[in-house]
RNA sequence: AGGCGCGUAGCUCAGUUGGCUAGAGCACUUCCUUGACGUGGAAGGGGUCAGCGGUUCGAGUCCGCUCGUGCCUACCA
């Protein structure tokens, strides 16, 4: 597209026109037709749809684009698509929350339900809806995010192939992430138990380990008497009293002197006249407290380890809601010697949350006679204060539980060796990123559960036949056929059934559990490629190039996508994964929602430009956290006006000197192959670093060598540019300026694709082949090459440009220190150097003079071998006493 | 407690496999102005490269230790 040069920058209006025109003219578009070879796939991020995108959002995607923008100049035909991120918890409440509507997987699909905004007092009440109608709700609420978030993502630049959109929920994903639980079923990947697990008391759900995160909490020890059976007595420590009742074992180190009378024999716990064994476990650690420990079902991680290899029953006290539950202490596993006394004192704890039984707990325990051996408290001590580290899930407000319940795992554990050598055969960007990664699968404890009890997610495509006594048959799931899928087991019956027969004896019930939003997003390369349903497609899109994302999610989203894609297809999803640092706030701390502390994008594109802010992002290495600095915008700003009129200056030499008489056979002038021998240097050391994946360094060696070209070339190369009088100098130094524009405007256009596409508008663009029958675009150009340049010899002399640069610095120097405006004359000018490097300086005098105002006559050399401090030179300068007219 | 980073000018950061007098931008000081650009140009001040020790002809760069800082993982009796 052809535009008239104008005379200020206004970005606003040029960043709406070649918006529209990337658009329009399908710039960025995927071509189906062409190999996998020749083609660049990237498996985007999809973005949480809930609230608003932050600096530390644009930072990151900007270095996606830069990455896509230089593959899709060196020729490659790129898959850039979009997801949005709709799955989960996150969208669960707000949709909750806006609609006050409240989801009943039991209820049935209603067709022509609408959701509505609704009242504070009205959502006190909220209305029960099906599944279905839930998801369409959550549809109705994010369209409008996304397009907020399409709009921005837009307005940035990114050259995202806007018809490859998929959102989480939709029935695409749903499809693929039931497709792959299938295919999984059929590898005999997944499996179904009922046990132990971390569990959320406050939203009621499994987790998986990479849910969970550690926090340092307040504790106390307590320090408990138990009897021993036949008389004695010894001490445990424990921050968990409350859960006394439920202490299966005590446990001490096998080597341990203190407790080897007490091994075989059994304890009994105070309060609740409980007979445990007392056993030696390597588990006990002799340093520790007291040495001696109770082992409860289940106070932590290690306790579930050390019940596995037991035989002991298992002693379930907290329920789902996080609540004690009522024990029968007449029978087994809870059989006390006391029981009505057992039962007595656990009335006071039955029904209390874990916070309050502990309170009584330790009361009680705190009562004469409360142990079952003498008569003193079995609390022996007051509580030891502590600060230690408790387990929640990352989202939750309450200590995880371990609740035995049926999940659904994928078999992670197993193939531990496996996905560490997938990891090794990624290329990691920066390469340390991959220690994560591994140390993560080294430290695996746990098989992936992947169901979770919320309702708002991907179905399990899975049904339960009822026995006769209506009993769910878990051993023997019917599955989905692939062929149904996207599939609700609470809507759709299995084949050979019917409605009616759901949840009657002898019928059957669908699975209620939804699926770790993990489970889907693990899948995006798969959901991109059309796995399952375009074979053809499939094979051409997978595995992909790069995976673009930020470093806590390693253990999560790289982790769960490299062992999806090994379980399905024995292969890596992406060869390489680039990893972007984070934006902190000038206090150094995480930009996040959660801190309050980030910074909107909008104003910032507004104020700087979308140029000013990429290059703001551009400027910041892969993996390496960037503190938020708006001088930087500024600079950006800078380089992109810099750019505008250094444009056109030259666009204005090149239009008088008519683009048709432009030719690099006019290359002639020493001063211009040396310009063209520095550029040849650029655009390879820019080449690969871009090839490495070091955006940042290939800007910084483009935008060096551009000030350079502007502070140097342009000022001894202007004259000679507009000159008449001299045809040959003019043509040569036209014909470099040209070349060498071209070539700044195709490095920076990945990081400033506005004002590189402006400027290329102007010039280019006609000059540009265009392809597929488009207009031209930078960003369609080829990326530059040494080749373009064999023609042009290099100049005679190695250190002309140097010398010449040299030269004109002192000739500056002096007016600066006089005083004197740059454009005063030089009345003498004397230069003592070397034989070679005066050759040099003579080969491009003429410039120099006309830049410096010094007349041909006023310079004279003096030959000298003597080694230079300072410089090549040794220079003096003396001015003309006037400014002549 | 282990692992991985980081510590270079007032600020934000470069510094490639060890090699001339350690760089850039911003900020600061002084000066220049009208034909690409004041959103510009020129000149200048400012650093015991966290500290200590080692290898080397030579260390910001390699090795060891220490300190500070950040993240990841672990630690729940």
């Amino acid at each position: 597209m052809k535009r008239e040069v104008p005379k200020k920058y206004k970005h606003t209006d040029v960043e709406a026109n070649w918006k529209e025109f990337w658009d329009s003219e399908g710039v960025y578009e995927w071509d189906p037709s062409i190999d996998r070879e020749h083609t660049f796939i990237v498996d985007t991020p999809p973005p949480t749809v809930s609230g608003s995108l932050h600096v530390g959002h644009v930072f990151s995607y900007t270095h996606t684009d830069l990455i896509v923008r230089f593959q899709r100049m060196l020729g490659k035909n790129i898959m850039y698509p979009m997801g949005w991120d709709d799955n989960g918890l996150p969208t669960e409440r707000r949709v909750q929350n806006t609609f006050g509507i409240t989801c009943n997987p039991r209820l049935p699909y209603q067709e022509d339900w609408k959701p509505e905004q609704k009242s504070a007092k009205q959502k006190k009440k909220p209305e029960e809806i099906s599944r279905q109608n839930f998801i369409d709700a959550c549809d109705i609420l994010t369209k409008e995010d996304e397009k907020a978030f399409e709009d921005l993502w837009r307005s940035l630049g990114l050259s995202v192939e806007w018809k490859q959109q998929y959102a989480t929920i939709d029935a695409h994903c749903r499809r693929v992430s039931q497709y792959s639980f299938l295919d999984l079923v059929e590898k005999q990947l997944v499996y179904s138990e009922e046990s132990p697990t971390m569990w959320d008391v406050g939203f009621q759900t499994a987790l998986a380990q990479a849910d969970v995160e550690d926090r340092e909490k307040p504790g106390a020890y307590h320090d408990i008497r138990f009897a021993v059976e036949g008389g004695g007595s010894f001490t445990i420590a424990t921050t968990r009293p409350e859960l006394l009742v439920a202490c299966i074992a005590v446990v001490a180190h096998p080597s341990d002197e203190r407790y080897q009378g007490l091994f075989g024999k059994s304890a009994i716990t105070p309060l609740f006249g409980a007979k445990v064994p007392i056993t030696p476990s390597e588990h006990a650690d002799p340093e520790k407290g007291s040495g001696i420990m109770m082992v409860c079902t289940f106070g932590d991680a290690a306790d579930v380890e050390w019940w596995k290899t037991s035989s002991l029953p298992i002693k379930q006290v907290i329920g789902r809601n996080g609540r004690f539950e009522s024990v029968d202490f007449t029978k087994e596993p809870f059989l006390s010697i006391d029981a009505p006394r057992a039962a007595e004192s656990y009335s006071e704890i039955d029904g209390n949350s874990v916070i309050g039984a502990r309170k009584k707990v330790v009361e009680l325990l705190a009562e004469e006679n409360s142990g079952f051996d003498e008569s003193a408290p079995a609390l022996i001590a007051e509580p030891r204060a502590i600060e230690h580290p408790v387990k929640f899930y990352e989202k939750g407000d309450q200590p995880l539980e371990f609740v035995t319940t049926r999940q659904w795992f994928i078999k992670i554990l197993e193939h531990k060796d496996a996905l560490l050598e997938q990891g090794d055969k990624i290329d990691w960007h920066p390469s340390h990123m991959k220690t994560r990664y591994s140390n993560w699968v080294r430290g695996l404890n746990y098989d992936w559960c992947i169901s979770r009890q919320r309702f708002f997610g991907v179905p399990f495509p899975v049904w339960y036949r009822l026995d006769e006594k209506g009993l769910a048959q878990y051993d023997s799931p019917i599955f989905a056929d692939a062929a149904q899928l996207p599939v609700d087991p609470l809507a759709e019956c299995p084949e050979g059934f019917t409605e009616e027969q759901r949840g009657e004896p002898g019928g059957f019930i669908g699975d209620p559990d939804v699926m770790d939003t993990w489970a889907t997003s693990s899948l995006t390369p798969q959901i991109v490629s059309h796995w399952g349903a375009d074979e053809a497609r499939h094979a051409k899109l997978f595995p992909m190039d790069m995976r673009p994302q930020s470093h806590e999610i390693i253990r999560t989203w790289a982790f769960y996508t490299i062992a999806k894609a090994w379980m399905h297809e024995g292969e890596i999803p992406w060869r390489n994964v680039v990893i972007s640092g984070w934006i902190l706030d000038p206090d150094r701390k995480k930009m996040s929602k959660s801190k309050g502390n980030v910074v909107t994008p909008g104003h910032l594109l507004e104020q700087y430009s979308s140029d000013a802010v990429r290059y703001w992002a551009s400027r910041a290495r892969l993996g390496v956290d960037t503190a938020y600095d708006e001088n930087v915008f500024t600079n950006g700003r800078k380089l992109v006006m810099k750019l505008f009129n250094a444009s056109r200056f030259v666009h204005g030499q090149l239009e008088a000197f008519g683009a048709e008489n432009i030719s690099l056979d006019a290359v002639t002038h020493e001063l211009d192959r040396a310009l063209i021998e520095s550029m040849r240097s650029v655009v390879e050391k820019a080449t690969e670093s871009f090839l490495a994946f070091d955006y940042a360094q290939a800007l910084s060696q483009a935008e060096a060598a551009f000030w350079s070209f502007c502070d140097s070339y342009l000022e001894l190369a202007k004259i000679r540019a507009y000159s008449e009088e001299n045809p040959s100098g003019r043509a040569s130094a036209v014909a470099a300026l040209e070349w060498s524009l071209s070539v700044f405007l195709r490095l920076f256009a990945p990081v400033l694709p506005y004002i590189t596409e402006e400027v290329w508008s102007w010039h280019f663009a006609d000059s540009g082949e265009a392809k597929d029958g488009r207009l031209a675009s930078i960003h369609r150009a080829a990326w530059p090459s040494v080749e373009e340049v064999t023609s042009v010899p290099a100049p005679t002399h190695a250190s002309s440009f140097e010398c010449a640069v040299e030269t004109l610095a002192a000739i500056h120097h002096a007016k600066s220190k006089a005083q004197k405006t740059l454009k005063w004359p030089v009345e003498a000018l004397a230069v003592r150097g070397d034989a070679g490097s005066l050759a040099a300086l003579q080969a491009v005098l003429d410039d120099i003079g006309s830049a410096g105002r010094v007349s041909p006559d006023a310079f004279s050399f003096t030959e000298s071998s003597a080694e230079n401090s300072t410089g090549r030179f040794e220079i003096e300068v003396e001015l003309a006493n006037e400014m002549l007219e």
